[in-house]
DNA sequence: TACATTAGTTAGCATAGCTAACTATATCGA
DNA sequence: TCGATATAGTTAGCTATGCTAACTAATGTA
């Protein structure tokens, strides 16, 4: 279940080690900005929702939910909060009354945009003590996991 | 509040543009190998703290906390389900009994290493399609990140 | 038209985050 | 020395997020 190892040149060794510093280095650094979201009073689930809509447009809660890796129940209470706080706004499809439209309000695209600020300067203040050069290898690795998120399966 | 911008050469929107970059790919890494720490039935919260300490020996519930940037409360809670699923042992500190001393048990050892085997297979097995060049450079930006991490503030 | 499928919601459970308020122990200062 | 203060953890109670199971409503199909 393990073995699938294909004939790459990276030994299996150095892989599974960058993969677990990937990993932690992940999670901590998320644990560092998750701080800097809390300031908008919306949950970091609602604030990924809300992206994903402000960014890709409207979707219904389906497609929402497989975005976001979450199964529609989960999606539906995460919506709901949205739409209390007026940051998303929900009409019904016209052609499959069974689907929901939702949509960033302005609100909603408001606080993203004003939250992202926040969080991505609160970022980049840390980044701001490397030089160019190592900026750089950093914006090679995003590239490539990006890449590597892509074509997940 | 966001101009201490030293004498570096990064210019600042590059900074942001990766800033932003890197916490996206975080956050949908994350996502994905998150379903495979599911399986040992034990949350992440508690599966982070006990990887502390099983790596970094024996700690009180308030130098856990710190570290893993939560307030002392959450990591009692945290505490007790490991606790409960005897994946740790509690002993008082004889010399301040205002203190709690926690290890990881040998069952909470071994659960952590058979977790982190599933998980990096896991991963490992995404990197996999990756060239041993671009995995040197993932390894690189791992590096930068634990660095920028531990001088955080 | 009856049956199956699909989209979302509701209910109920667990984990995790927080603050406020509490207990117990240590420390400090008059 | 003893009373005030500070520190370490816990408890209670709120919110947010994740899940599965079971439900409603609408659509599609035989």
């Amino acid at each position: 279940m393990k073995k699938v190892k294909p004939e790459k040149i990276a030994p299996h060794t150095e892989t599974v080690a960058v993969a677990d510093r990937l990993h932690s280095a992940a999670i901590h650094l998320l644990r560092r900005v998750r701080k800097q979201d809390a300031v908008s009073g919306v949950g970091p689930a609602q604030l990924s929702a809300l992206s994903v809509l402000v960014f890709g447009g409207p979707k219904t809660l389906g497609d929402l939910a497989a975005q976001e890796q979450v199964k529609p129940p989960t999606m539906s209470r995460v919506v709901a909060g949205l739409r209390r706080s007026l940051l998303v706004e929900i009409a019904r499809d016209p052609r499959d009354a069974r689907r929901i439209d939702i949509r960033a309000s302005a609100k909603g695209t408001r606080l993203l945009q004003h939250g992202r600020e926040r969080r991505i300067d609160y970022l980049a203040d840390h980044l701001g003590s490397l030089t160019a050069s190592e900026l750089a290898q950093l914006s090679a690795a995003a590239g490539l996991l990006e890449k590597l998120l892509r074509d997940w399966r």
